[in-house]
RNA sequence: GGGCGAAUAGCUCAGAUGGUGAGAGUACCUGCCUUACACGCAGGGGGUCACAGGUUCAAGUCCUGUUUCGCCCA
């Protein structure tokens, strides 16, 4: 092979976008059905149209681009189902804010135009998420890239819809919904953000009609009180049992309210009394439909006080508060106000306050839909890693509420419900109506609302492979195999996702749910754009390189943790990409080949280095298997670095071992598509200079063991070099400076592990000779350390401390005595005898023995210290 | 109010089914630009594993309680 020229340091951006293009060129991220080969299928959560990449987004793909990577490796025919949903809310708002920059209102537009204008901004801003993506490395199958807007993916949704709904799991009510008044549409519960707030708790009287008494109330929003129909205490409350059936005048608004008795009512809380506004509170609501109350609205869709409440029209709820609270005051119906933290519920879109509202909109009754989805979890036949997020799935499940999947908005799938103007009939089918199939009328027109993107999102591990078409992708490579994703969707999403694969596709969507953690800033607070505590993936790949992206956030996400990152994080996988180069540089600046090891000309060290590979693999997939990347990632690093580098390679390097070369190319190689998973780009890079530039690690073979299967003494000779190291630093003799070296032991080992000790020991340190005895007499003249059965001794001239290395021996021989004492009080106390694993105390026995022996030893040398010197 | 998770070296994190001097990376101290790498090499210091009980021959690991932090649900 020929020699290869590399540069000092790897320089991650000359490479990757050369690496990634070569990717796509020869097409190895593509996936075709394939009989002979087993399927391995993830699809990618769609990020958000508008989005751009964040760490979290990093995190996220990086662990399904080594799962995808690993498993074609593996030999799987792989395939990762990229793509972006329509984010209905979030897009509609960017383009209108856009729009409103220039002057134009969406309502001037029209429905048409303004589509126009959407679908525009997404074919000039929609991609910059997919390219980053492919910054960062991610082996997706471009050619299946979906949007859920798509015609394919809208067939889906409709199809759904139009099926639900004959079976009569979709309807309409009048009910109340979360509206949110800054985005103008309905939300559905889990849109909905609660957050702890520091309110008031507002006494207010409510005088008795044709009495001098009144009632007191306490509510956090005195603005809704316009919409008051009617105050109702608990009948069981002895104070106010009596007014039930009375009638209070409403304060401001001089209105007749009833006393209502309803057991709801919490006795202990504020004065016992409520009341009652169905308009605009959930429980009010649904007390209201109890007693038959009146509903009266005070605050309209956008959030502005209406007729109801006088003068204060045209108000906003936070003005409307303050003055109202002012007139309570000077009108003397304010009691009092306490300070009173609440938790209130915001829009998960644009943080605005959410009002329970009252409309009619669609729902899909969930309760039948979660029964298999509930099963498929509780039957194992669907996995969650960590494990303990089952228990948040199926709680969710179990209590779940019918989902509002209409929305207010332009931008989405138009609710395929028509109606006839003239007879009042309601048509759903798979194609639209040109007239009524009831009275003939052709004066029909379709529901202008939009479904929630989710209901879109949750047919995404199907529709995206044709549904409802039975297409030969769809049979092939569903159900998919795992989904990698973030804990803030498993409501939002992976449980819908179960509910809909059980539902029209009588088969769960993937068996496997792993959910990472959230990424946070160094203070442990979450990253977010708001808070401008984000890092810009984009900056750490501009610096650092994508694989120190990589394998630096692996590094420091324990399972399901949530990692906390700064910039220096990514120091760990750009100095890791550089050692692995640096290995190459060196090794491949030799004639090394691999494929030339000579098995049967393997000494001690080679062996060693195989053998320690070996075990690495072993624990590769197993860790693999249970998505324990950092582990797996810090065993690869670990190996490559602190094994191969700092061992292996040193030792060739010293030694000029010329089949060593070969062996170290050999064991680096499989090193390196282990790693491959990880750090994508420099393992290709390195893995093209080994092989040739139309070579590609992506199809490389996944490695196998080397079942050298014995045992060596090399880690002995590393020990002993350590040691003499360590002596040299502690005598202070410089660590250039050439020392004698003998190894005491009892019996003096065969030829040529003598020579592999003298010759490895003496490259590592610097020596002037070293010998092998048996003659212990030399412990009388040197400073000596027991490693294993050898004792490493520095023949001593010169001046020495004396007193500091008896003071050493001194406390390691007590440690050893106190170890002994304690295992000897084991070994007489018979439960532990009996009850403990026999290894266990076969290994304690060993061990005493050891530490006896080296107690001994120990005792000697102080002796002889405080003799010679 | 209910549930879940976390608490281990200054910092970021590891520590299968309890098994015997508690690990890594960083940062720190001491030497080194040793022709693969200063994004590096060699040597070193640093931890009553949050607290209090308990189970056990044996607890960072299991149980109970407490404290602090984070998340979810109502």
């Amino acid at each position: 092979m020929a020699r290869v020229e590399m540069e000092k340091t790897y320089n991650p951006s000359e490479y990757e976008d050369k690496i990634y293009k070569f990717w796509l060129k020869e097409n190895l991220f593509h996936s075709e059905p394939d009989k002979e080969k087993k399927p391995f299928t993830i699809v990618i959560p769609p990020p958000n149209v508008t989005d751009k990449l964040h760490v979290g987004h990093a995190l996220n793909n990086t662990l399904q681009d080594i799962l995808i990577r690993w498993k074609k490796l593996k030999g799987y025919n792989t395939e990762w189902l990229p793509g972006v949903d329509h984010a209905g809310i979030a897009t509609q708002v960017k383009v209108e804010q856009m729009l409103y920059e220039k002057g134009i209102k969406r309502e001037e537009l029209g429905r048409e135009k303004f589509l126009e204008y959407v679908w525009d901004w997404k074919n000039k801003h929609g991609d910059e998420i997919i390219d980053q993506l492919k910054k960062l490395g991610s082996a997706c199958d471009w050619d299946r890239e979906h949007f859920t807007m798509d015609e394919e993916l809208s067939k889906a949704v409709r199809k759904a819809f139009v099926t639900l709904y004959k079976e009569g799991l979709i309807y309409r009510d009048n009910y109340m919904v979360n509206w949110c008044p800054r985005c103008h549409t309905a939300i559905s519960d889990e849109e909905v953000e609660y957050k702890e707030e520091q309110g008031y708790l507002y006494y207010v009287k409510y005088p008795v009609k044709n009495s001098e008494e009144y009632l007191i109330v306490a509510t956090t929003r005195p603005e809704t009180m316009y919409g008051d129909t009617a105050v109702a205490v608990n009948p069981n409350d002895e104070r106010y049992a009596k007014y039930i059936g009375k009638t209070v005048i409403l304060p401001l608004a001089n209105r007749e309210i009833p006393v209502i008795g309803d057991e709801y009512v919490d006795m202990e809380f504020g004065t016992g009394t409520l009341k009652i506004t169905p308009a605009h509170d959930p429980n009010d609501f649904r007390i209201g439909k109890k007693h038959n109350l009146d509903t009266v609205i005070a605050i309209d869709t956008k959030g502005i006080m209406n007729d109801t409440a006088g003068d204060l029209k045209g108000l906003t709820r936070e003005e409307a508060r303050d003055k109202t609270v002012e007139r309570l005051e000077r009108e003397g119906y304010l009691v009092k106000k306490e300070a009173y933290t609440h938790s209130v519920g915001h829009c998960y879109r644009c943080k605005t306050i959410i009002e329970p509202y009252i409309s009619t909109q669609w729902f899909v009754k969930m309760k039948p839909l979660a029964k298999p989805a509930i099963e498929a979890v509780k039957s194992g036949k669907i996995k969650f890693t960590p494990e303990h997020w089952t228990k948040v799935y199926l709680h969710w499940m179990e209590n779940i509420q019918d989902w509002c999947i209409s929305r207010q908005l332009w931008w989405g799938h138009q609710i395929p419900v028509f109606y006839c103007k003239d007879c009042g009939e309601e048509i759903v089918e798979m194609q639209n109506p040109k007239k009524c199939p009831k009275c003939g009328s052709k004066n029909i027109e379709q529901d202008p609302d939009v479904l929630d993107t989710w209901f879109s999102s949750w047919l995404w591990p199907f529709s995206t492979f044709g549904w409802p078409e039975k297409t030969k992708d769809l049979e092939y490579y569903y159900p998919t195999d795992v989904l990698a994703t973030a804990s803030e969707i498993i409501f939002f999403w992976v449980a819908r996702m179960i509910m809909a694969g059980e539902k029209f596709m009588g088969e769960i969507p993937f068996h496997d749910v792993y959910i990472h953690g959230t990424v946070r800033d160094k203070n442990g607070v979450k990253m977010s754009k708001s808070l401008g505590n984000g890092i810009d993936p984009r900056d750490i790949i501009g610096k650092y390189g994508a694989d120190a992206l990589r394998f630096s956030i692996i590094a420091v996400s324990g399972k399901g943790q949530d990692p906390h990152i700064g910039y220096n994080t990514f120091e760990i996988g750009r100095n890791f990409a550089n050692k692995v180069w640096n290995i190459a540089r060196f090794i491949l600046l030799k004639d090394a080949d691999a494929p030339k090891v000579d098995m049967n000309r393997l000494n001690d060290i080679d062996k060693w280095i195989l053998n320690e590979f070996d075990t690495l693999l072993v624990r590769y997939d197993k860790k693999m298997e249970s998505f324990d990347f950092q582990e797996v990632a810090m065993d690869v690093y670990d190996f490559v670095w602190h094994k191969l580098a700092d061992w292996y390679v040193e030792y060739v390097k010293i030694m000029n071992a010329e089949n060593g070369f070969n062996v170290a190319l050999s064991v680096f190689e499989k090193a390196l598509i282990l790693l491959h998973p990880f750090m994508p780009f420099v393992t290709e890079v390195i893995y093209k200079k080994i092989n040739g530039e139309e070579s590609s690690i992506m199809r490389a073979d996944f490695p196998k063991t080397y079942d050298i299967k014995v045992e060596t003494d090399a880690g002995k000779i590393w020990e002993m070099v350590k040691t003499i190291r360590n002596l040299k630093s502690e005598l202070d003799i410089g660590i250039k400076k050439n020392v004698d070296v003998v190894l005491v032991v009892r019996t003096v080992p065969d030829e040529i592990t003598q020579n592999l000790m003298e010759n490895t020991i003496s490259g590592f340190v610097n020596v002037n000779s070293i010998n092998i005895t048996s003659d212990r007499e030399v412990i009388k003249k040197a400073i000596c350390i027991p490693v294993d059965e050898y004792e490493v001794c520095l023949p001593i001239s010169g001046n020495i401390d004396a007193e500091e290395q008896i003071k050493k021996f001194k406390n390691e021989i007590e440690f050893l005595n106190r170890e002994i004492e304690k295992a000897d009080k084991q070994f007489s106390n018979d439960s532990f005898v009996n009850k403990a694993p026999e290894k266990v105390v076969n290994a304690l026995k060993e061990k005493m023995m050891k530490y006896k022996e080296k107690s001994v030893k120990l005792q000697q040398y102080v002796d002889i210290l405080k003799e010679n010197f």
